[in-house]
DNA sequence: ACAAAATGGTATGAACTCAGACCATTGCGC
DNA sequence: GCGCAATGGTCTGAGTTCATACCATTTTGT
């Protein structure tokens, strides 16, 4: 037998789950509201349900619930018709808190901005491979209508995330869904934790409509090209604030 | 503020990582067993080192180490210069599983393809860009020649798959490697669950020469486009086979 | 006004997980 | 041979998480 690959085990085994259900609950809920996937006013879903999806139990939700409510995410009402609605306003970046980033945060933050290289051309390839029809075609141009209208930073981000959401829901695969949620997560994460800096909105916009008019038109190759440099325009200005 | 988008919070909301931690450890252990991370003789780190690893405290990896023994994965012996050792011998497909495959599980299967086709390749850019020198050109070339030294059909599998994983590593990104793992393995397990297909092992070797040709050359573009093919032409076999 | 339904709020006991300490066994170096 | 060190084996008490009820509040429908 040959001798053991030294370089693998180190590579391949990992820690085991986000420890603690509440955390990883808290975490999701948190990423999705923050990322506009329930945007300011909307209701989640019933505690039973959210439940069910994330399967957990609903003594666990609910405390994950309290912790959004003590954070100032969301608000409660009792009764039929109540809920739990977000009530966060899209936050404007700080610069404040960009000096306190552990190396080990910053360095996960560049893993992600090279793996996003990877995912999101991916997934646009995807999606336009699939070619979309009917309700699907509406969202993606919604998505980009949401985008180009939004006119505030925090607003505009929250648009930008949905967007790139909607391109992967549109490649149809529960991991590549589930990759760039992690991407644009991490994304958000560094762009509220650097100081502003004024995105050029006018050139993103113009590369999110080239996207939309090739998924629109089966291009897939063309989607992934313009897809790859609207990565690679927000990556190198990122790399050179963080590190 | 615009409606919420119904489509999104489907597609992200995903079920919360492993409850039980215990079960986690048993599949990233048995996956890296079967994968060939481990193989056959080899002795498995300490204990405490390995539950140090992967963020769990020793009680729940022991009872992981006991299901591993259980299953006939590994062995046991105490004492100074003890450990767990692998005695796992790689497996041939077996047809009989193929029917009992349920709908949630191809569909699962299905997705892998396509992530794969996405992360594969985009593992082999990054290779390339990263233009490795010194051990890690050592590490592909090694992992290139056990490839194509395995004879017999199980150690081949194994072969490959740490082929794949060493390119994978050489991406030098965490994310891509826990992506590249989880794809390996789900394509591990499709392909003994399906009746043997006589894998034109000559035509894939060609294929794994060239990638690491390109990689060596840091021709990114090259290595992505090779990475593709060999993705694809294993994808159309698979997709043939399992529906 | 009243009942039904939908929703959040509370309670309980079992099972899992953790951290840390300590025990038992074996090989290595002197 | 003897002691040290490395390793697996065991124990315990505290904290989480779970499943499953049941309670409380509010809106909707008649």
């Amino acid at each position: 037998m040959t001798a053991s690959p030294q370089h693998l085990p180190e590579a391949v085994l990992r820690p085991v789950r986000g420890h603690h259900a509440f955390e990883a609950c808290v975490e999701q809920l948190a990423t999705a509201i923050r990322l506009g996937v329930y945007p300011l006013g909307t209701t989640l879903p019933p505690e039973r349900e959210l439940a069910a999806i994330l399967h957990v139990s609903r003594a666990t939700l609910r405390e994950a619930m309290a912790a959004l409510r003590e954070a100032g995410l969301v608000e409660t009402r009792r009764g039929r018709g109540g809920g739990t609605v977000v009530t966060l306003k899209p936050r404007t970046p700080s610069a404040r808190a960009a000096a306190r980033v552990a190396p080990e945060r910053r360095r996960d933050w560049l893993d992600a901005l090279e793996f996003r290289s990877v995912v999101e051309p991916g997934a646009a390839w995807l999606a336009a491979r699939s070619r979309p029809t009917g309700v699907r075609r509406e969202q993606l141009e919604r998505a980009l209508a949401d985008v180009q209208a939004a006119r505030k930073p925090a607003a505009h981000r929250q648009a930008d995330s949905r967007f790139h959401l909607t391109v992967a829901s549109l490649a149809n695969s529960p991991r590549v869904i589930e990759a760039v949620t992690s991407v644009q997560a991490t994304l958000h994460e560094m762009l509220l934790a650097i100081p502003v800096l004024d995105t050029n909105i006018a050139h993103s916009d113009r590369q999110h409509a080239a996207l939309v008019k090739a998924i629109l038109a089966g291009n897939a190759a063309r989607a992934r090209t313009v897809m790859e440099e609207h990565c690679d325009d927000t990556a190198a200005l990122l790399r050179g604030l963080v590190g």
